[in-house]
DNA sequence: ATAAAGCGTTGATAAATATCAACGCTTTTT
DNA sequence: AAAAAGCGTTGATATTTATCAACGCTTTAT
């Protein structure tokens, strides 16, 4: 089950992880399991840990005063779900976090994992590869929020993000391009 | 003149530069003034240099097929200016980066960077807190522009940055929050 | 087996925002 | 000193997108 996390670390890095490592990993990440609709993280709550996703789906969202959910992640496996300002910051999180699918997945603290990176190097490379790739894709997303009208966004996004269609219902996947389920629909009638 | 910077690295990490530390970086780091309108970066060209801002102000944007420039940075003292995406992937840039006002910066090229960083542990500690903290901006302001009408996010922006209120015009504001410089107009006056 | 919830669609209408054109003012360039 | 460019504003209008309500279909819960 810890195949997955082996996995994903390997092929972020340059080297392979030792046997040694590998037991330090599998004893520092927790195996959780969530059903459909149960929460990882509520809005107010401070972020406690992050979750690596074996297997399932996932969502991170605000709720505005109209009781409207924006969701600004989708997860699916091999993913990190988490919010980074609450648990950097140790301040009440904005988001909702929670499972779209029943979910497999690996957790631990921000604590533990500061720990595991000061003996694991391959660790602290993957991290950094993961800002870079996050970076890049924050800034293609935003500049394509900005930049494009609701129909050249949901074009972007189904060539982007092909596994997200399949995975999720059209009125979440209006939701992450900032419109209405409505406007999508007529959208993709549209096209 | 490379004090500014000196600053800034030992504000974003634990512990302070040693002059050996100072004397690697001064020769690394490469002295460069742009007029204002320059450019630093122009779409179509592979981004070699990263550069930290000691006195101006600058932007990023793209420019669509109708000529119209969509804003997605603008920078000002003590903030680093770059394509990470076309310097990492090297790739040609789809954006644009230029002198908003006459600008000194210090800039490096990614490959002297990545052996600085090998040198210089606290360098490694700031890219590091860099991109926490850019995780984090990247996801407020992304969350802003699905969830919040125009005038919402004209408000947040001018409590979150009210420094750039003052450096930069409104029409470049008004492109920055993606939307037209009359709606901006407009919004002002109503507020 | 039945009821309820979830999902996508459609129509009618309202609201938000963009577009186009023009103007006055200030700053920069010649 | 004159001309040009940059900036913000305003009005009239068009376009995009949201809102509200209803419907049929499928999946899930009771």
């Amino acid at each position: 089950m810890h195949k997955n996390l082996f996995n994903y670390i390997n092929q972020h890095t340059d080297s392979v992880l030792s046997k040694e490592e590998e037991l330090l990993i599998e004893a520092a990440f927790k195996f959780k399991k969530m059903r459909k609709k149960q929460y990882f993280l509520q809005e107010g709550e401070v972020c406690k840990h992050v979750g690596f996703i074996i297997k399932g789906a996932m969502r991170q969202y605000s709720v505005d005063e109209k009781g409207i959910e924006h969701i600004v992640h989708l997860y699916v496996e091999n993913y990190w779900a988490g919010d980074r300002e609450s648990s950097i910051m140790l301040t009440p999180s904005q988001f909702n976090i929670d499972a779209w699918e029943d979910t497999e997945m690996l957790i631990i603290t921000r604590a533990e994992m500061l720990s595991l990176m000061e003996k694991i190097p391959s660790l602290v490379k993957m991290i950094q590869k993961m800002d870079e790739r996050n970076a890049i894709a924050s800034l293609r997303r935003l500049s394509s929020t900005i930049s494009n009208t609701a129909e050249k966004r949901y074009e972007e996004f189904a060539e982007n993000h092909p596994q997200f269609l399949q995975r999720f219902p059209q009125h979440i996947i209006a939701s992450y391009l900032g419109i209405t389920k409505e406007t999508l629909s007529r959208i993709r009638k549209k096209i």
